[in-house]
DNA sequence: TCTACAAACGGACAATTGTCCGCTTTTCAT
DNA sequence: ATGAAAAGCGGACAATTGTCCGTTTGTAGA
């Protein structure tokens, strides 16, 4: 007797969620719209709201996802195409197409981790836009790695150099952090041309 | 007729509140503890509490500050008694203390930027502590610029020389936030000795 | 010592987030 | 079709943050 699962209705609700979401932050402001008044322009209750999306880092998770859909098509392409180019210098290309993203929308990135109870900070680092940044960056610096072989069989080593490669990447996107690129542009005075060729130097080379 | 500027008596009160948060944010732990609570421990106003600290990063970071001391001293001693190592071998010491430090008080760090309205997102960059650490490193980096020299007349080269060390500094830093280093932690499963030793091959050579 | 003034206080209040629970709607086995 | 069970809804409610303003209190000049 177990038998209703999923309803196919709620879905629609999610989408309408989402979609006044994304006007009402383009209108006004992310931090200038309240839950409850994103609740209202949908049409739906606070319940449904929360349902759908648990805070608004959540939400803003889910926007940043659409909207980073072009990058990553682009991103896609240019690792397509540049197969030719050393590694180094295939960083520095992805670089510039992050620090450009994040420089963009950083007015809906940096809410994805402000969060109130849910002590869930590293929400970012789990978003898949990040996962797939992360994953190609780890491609890169592995061919870096001395000794890693690109389809060679699962051995330790090959494992170690990945998890070396990924470390990299992390720390690499770690430090590109919405709230430290802000950083660098208000706090320190650093354009975004500056900011690409300062990673560079430390990281693509 | 313009007397009266400040009061004797209004310091005593803000450091009632940070023992009252200190004590209870040991108890129990930061997001556990409301404000209100803060400010009743501590036997003052909701209004007394805000005009102390803005918000509860402001408090965590107050407490930081002074957990943080410690640290700071050690780094200083550490600084001064190594002068005879080469810049690099320098750098991996300083990295030691921080990330040593991160993971210890992370708990504590979090919650600076957990900002709700006030959109202060890098509140933490500009903390004395941050401030201290960085100039530091910023040092040891600018030693590795060629055509840097301590002490030398301020020309444009020179300035240049310590803006693109300062730059490396941050980013270092930046990616040390603390819920970088946690994810690293709880996410990717590494120890506090292979975040050092990562941080080392890419930061410190 | 007295007095006037502004700094500082504190708690009531507004705003916002996030939860809870009774009600409605879809689904599916009969 | 139909009815029962669970998925989903929605808005009232609790909790928390941060503000505001009438009142208190320390300070300094007289």
């Amino acid at each position: 007797m177990i038998k209703p699962r999923k309803r196919s209705d709620a879905a629609e609700n999610c989408r309408l969620i989402l979609q006044a979401a994304k006007r009402l932050f383009a209108e006004k402001s992310v931090q200038a719209v309240s839950m409850h008044q994103i609740a209202q322009t949908a049409g739906v209750g606070q319940g449904t709201l929360y349902r759908c999306y648990a805070h608004k880092g959540e939400l803003c998770a889910a926007i940043a996802e659409q909207v980073a859909v072009d990058t990553i098509k682009q991103l896609e392409n240019y690792l397509d195409t540049s197969g030719g180019l050393p590694a180094t210098e295939r960083i520095g290309g992805i670089l510039q197409y992050i620090i450009q993203f994040i420089d963009d929308k950083f007015q809906l990135l940096l809410p994805i981790h402000t969060v109130h109870d849910c002590e869930d900070e590293s929400a970012y680092f789990r978003s898949p836009m990040y996962r797939f940044v992360w994953d190609k960056l780890t491609a890169q610096y592995a061919e870096l790695e001395p000794g890693y072989v690109q389809n060679a069989p699962d051995t330790a080593e090959q494992r170690e150099a990945w998890s070396r490669a990924s470390a990299k990447a992390h720390i690499l996107l770690s430090s590109l952090h919405p709230a430290g690129v802000v950083f660098m542009r208000e706090g320190m005075g650093l354009t975004k041309e500056q900011i690409v060729s300062r990673y560079c130097e430390l990281f693509a080379r």
